[in-house]
DNA sequence: AGAATCACG
DNA sequence: ACGTACGTGATTCTG
């Protein structure tokens, strides 16, 4: 026989965390008949979560029963003065229990009694016949119910952040144990139960006192031996208050119940039932994952229109050129990397004139590389770089592309930064196409359909899903004011970009192998010392070991706290070096690991052996903020910090030899943004007058005098304020950064704001006016959403807050560098010079010797004047026969 | 698949 | 009282 486990789940509660954790998702949570389902949704995503985890064979859920229970009776005012439950919360319910049903869940509330209270008695009941249980609430009071048997899951934030109450964890965070937690509530009481225990103790007190008396009783017992004068005093005063809050917090654990543990056998769901209910809710999401799982009738639920196409041949090859002003093309790569990816297929056409085929040859034929290439032709793609790259390997140049769907999404939404088409088009509104999972399948199993019909018909509804979004979206981008963004800035920049990649850059593969070997030596020599050190093997990588090796057996303090464990950051082992070489081994350890596994091998692994060269791809539809992100490899992390990481720099070479890497980057851009933006007076007054910006911040917010010298840590100071600006500044985060008080920090902070009053406006501009409009925008109208601008929960409120103050900044100067990248690509068509890298604020070249001369003061000013500021912009070059070098 | 860690601007 | 600096990607370990 299977061991038999309960599990318990306290339903309102859930529900009504579920119900606020998508509160901000609230309209997007609606079924067709306008019920909001936020909380049926989020209550669903914890049952499929709590039953995976626990694999329960027992399984209740308990609800509240009615307004009146033996605890109103006892305290009238018991959870009074509560907001009115919102409609759009009460709606639901009666569904989450039809939910439960079809889950093969059985429910019980019991008039008088909470759901605690039924959840007590079963608990305890399951005790005594020895079966685990696991609660699930959002309520910390349950926490009291934990013992060797039982387990409280607590859900934090969402609904599937839990945390796990056992008795040493209850322990651990509260410091005492779960029998404890009523009389600790007893002292302070519950604002949200609306009772109140004795007055002036708080969480703090209240632990320590039960810590040092074991329990109120304890602490009346021995009420001459406290000190306190006041706290004495309020504790004789509320005697009753506090018995009669310990008596509220108490779950019964003895309801007159009319069910047992027999009544509570799970067998799993009523798939139909459950089927119906997930499509009258519109569960998607979950009817894919039952799809998934093999149930019948969960696949998609509506049908496809029929789509015609014609099969392109060498025959009817020459009615492609009938198409004469605007044609829809898509160029299937399944992989995601289109330098490799193979090519599987195509279609291309107009109006209902699709022509596919799976034999990428044929678009090498006059016919079609002609229309292609033809640079009256328009063209409407699914993003553009990948298509133009992929054409390229062809020999065939894309020319005269007008409408890019995956651009144009990202422009209008930064999240809306799906890289499927079926998924994108569905978000706005087209559904006439499926995703890329549905067709080929995910994870191992994906594959391009054997199947002709199925093969063709989907990308003939992909070209289709294009021509017919092109209309709305353009209509949505004029509306945004960001037409001019997207034909001026973002289009023309993905096809440089696709330039820079299909160039590559030159890697010395010999030079990384012999490095390799000089870190491979000193790994195994640091090694070895930290085995002597520890007094034993280990694997050094893995931060379990390492914690039970640093903060077990070596007793070393634990500084911070991970959510699995201690942590073995570079902060901790940093603060224990001082008096433990271990760390400072670990750390170095560490360091040379990284750069050999990451950069070493990972850079050995990707060079293209036709031409010893890495083509990364920039991910021009991702961040939310404008810039670009470069994966397979990632060039915009390549080490400079550290020399011994710097000297991996070494390896980029010119692709001739001879010829030069020329580097051009931008100084301090985002506080010059700053200053544009703002328009302070005396932060544009620094740039323009070519102030080292850090020591003038130090000056203004040290208040020196003209004739003070600004010491080095005053330098270091302002400019951990500097950048804290910039992110948005707050006093706990700038304190944490600098290691100075919160106090002292919120000063410098204060100081700061009256020495720069443009800024102070600026900041709590931007931030009302994110709370108006529900975006932000940068100097070229580069949108970011931030609907958590009005969250209840402050994490997600102020989150939003220093968002909107720093993307502005941050997009701001990824556009002017985007501006610079078109014009620099226009400059260098008649040179040999070839851009090759873009690092946010900082490009890369290679060029003949002759050719860096005229490069040293053709880049710093294309780039300098690609948008005009108010304050100037500065820019710095370095050139060398390496990356290492061009510093 | 997610967490921890660390590389960059 | 809450618990934070902004934006990324790759590697390794672990459940």
């Amino acid at each position: 026989m299977t061991k038999e486990k309960l599990l318990l789940i306290d339903g309102n509660s859930v529900a009504f965390k579920a119900f606020f954790a998508l509160y901000n998702s609230l309209s997007r949570f609606t079924n067709d008949e306008g019920l909001h389902t936020n909380a049926i949704y989020g209550f669903n995503t914890m049952l499929d979560l709590m039953l995976n985890h626990v694999e329960p064979t027992k399984v209740l859920v308990a609800f509240d029963a009615g307004k009146t229970t033996f605890r109103t009776k006892m305290y009238a005012d018991y959870k009074g003065g509560r907001a009115k439950t919102p409609s759009e919360f009460s709606e639901q319910m009666p569904y989450i229990k039809e939910l439960l049903t079809s889950r093969g869940i059985k429910t019980y509330e019991l008039k008088e009694y909470e759901a605690d209270d039924i959840i007590g008695t079963l608990a305890r009941e399951a005790e005594s016949a020895g079966i685990q249980t696991t609660i699930v609430t959002g309520d910390r009071d349950l926490t009291q119910l934990a013992s060797e048997l039982t387990t409280v899951s607590v859900s934090k934030r969402g609904v599937t952040d839990v945390e796990h109450y056992t008795p040493e964890f209850v322990k651990e965070k509260l410091g005492i144990t779960p029998e404890q937690i009523i009389e600790m509530k007893g002292l302070q009481g519950d604002n949200s139960d609306n009772y109140p225990g004795v007055a002036k103790v708080g969480p703090k007190t209240a632990v320590s006192l039960i810590q040092d008396y074991g329990s109120i009783q304890g602490v009346y017992d021995h009420i001459d031996d406290i000190t306190a004068k006041k706290l004495k005093e309020h504790l004789i005063e509320d005697r009753d208050q506090a018995f009669r809050a310990r008596e509220l917090a108490t779950i019964k654990r003895d309801a007159p119940i009319e069910i047992g543990l027999d009544d509570l056998k799970y067998d799993g769901p009523d798939m139909e039932k459950l089927v119906d209910f997930y499509k009258k809710m519109n569960f998607q999401s979950f009817l894919n994952k039952l799809n998934d799982q093999g149930i019948t009738g969960a696949g998609e639920t509506e049908q496809l229109s029929e789509i015609t196409y014609t099969v392109l041949n060498d025959d009817n090859l020459d009615e492609v050129s009938e198409f004469k002003d605007d044609v829809t093309f898509y160029l299937e790569m399944p992989e995601d990397n289109y330098h490799l990816s193979p090519m599987t297929g195509f279609v291309l056409g107009a109006g209902n004139d699709w022509y596919v085929g799976r034999d990428v040859d044929l678009l090498t034929r006059p016919e079609v590389k002609t229309l292609l290439e033809d640079k009256t032709v328009t063209k409407d793609v699914f993003d553009a770089k990948r298509t133009y790259v992929g054409l390229n390997r062809l020999d065939i140049t894309l020319n005269n592309v007008d409408f890019d769907l995956l651009l144009v999404s990202y422009l209008l939404d930064t999240n809306d930064n799906n890289n499927d088409l079926g998924k994108l088009a569905k978000q706005h509104g087209y559904s006439e196409v499926e995703t890329d999972d549905v067709v080929y399948g995910k994870g191992a199993k994906r594959e391009v359909p054997l199947n002709d019909d199925i093969f063709y018909s989907h990308l003939a509804r992909k070209a289709q899903a294009i021509q017919t979004l092109k209309t709305s979206l353009y209509k949505e981008l004029t509306d945004n004011n960001q037409m001019d963004l997207y034909l001026d800035l973002e289009r023309p920049v993905a096809f440089v970009l696709a330039r820079m990649e299909i160039a590559g850059i030159t890697v010395d593969a010999d030079k990384l192998e012999s490095m390799k070997s000089v870190f491979t030596e000193k790994l195994s020599e640091i090694e070895l010392v930290i085995y002597q050190e520890a007094g034993e093997e280990f694997n050094i990588s893995s931060p379990k070991q390492l914690s039970r090796i640093l903060f077990e057996k070596l007793q070393l303090p634990a500084i911070k706290k991970t959510k699995t464990g201690y942590s073995t950051s570079v902060e901790v082992l940093e603060k224990l070096a001082a008096d433990a070489p271990i760390a400072e081994n670990i750390l170095r350890y560490r360091q040379i690991a990284k750069i050999q596994s990451t950069y070493v091998e990972g850079l050995l692994k990707v060079i293209n052996p036709d031409d010893q060269k890495v083509h990364t791809r920039y991910v021009q539809t991702l961040t939310q903020t404008g810039r670009l992100s470069s994966v397979d490899p990632n060039l915009q992390n390549i080490p400079v910090r550290s020399d011994e990481g710097r000297q991996i720099r070494q390896a980029f070479v010119p692709r001739k030899p001879g010829w030069q890497i020329f580097s051009s980057d931008y100084s301090q851009i985002e506080l010059r943004v700053l200053a544009h933006l703002t328009g302070d007076e005396n932060l544009q007054l620094a740039f323009k007058n070519g102030e080292d910006i850090h020591a003038s911040t130090a000056r203004r917010i040290f208040r020196l005098g003209p004739d003070d010298e600004v010491s080095p840590n005053m330098r270091r100071q302002a400019k951990a304020v500097n950048f804290g600006i910039v992110y948005g500044i707050s006093d706990y985060g700038l304190s944490q950064n600098i290691g100075i008080s919160r106090k002292q920090a919120k000063e410098f902070i204060d100081t700061y704001f009256e020495e720069y009053p443009g800024v102070k406006a600026y900041t709590e501009n931007i931030v009302s006016q994110a709370r108006e409009q529900g975006f932000v925008e940068t100097i070229l109208h580069r949108r970011r959403y931030l609907p958590d601008i009005n969250a209840r929960n402050f994490n997600q409120r102020t989150f939003a807050e220093r968002t909107a103050m720093n993307t502005p900044i941050q997009g701001s100067a990824a556009d002017i560098i985007k501006v610079a990248m078109i014009e620099m690509d226009k400059a260098l068509q008649n040179m040999e010079a070839t851009m090759l890298l873009q690092v946010h604020d900082e490009l890369i070249f290679e060029a003949p010797e002759s050719e860096i001369e005229k490069l040293s003061t053709l880049v710093p000013s294309i780039m300098d004047s690609a948008i005009k500021l108010d304050i100037p912009l500065k820019v710095e070059s370095h050139f060398g026969p390496t990356w290492y070098d061009a510093k």
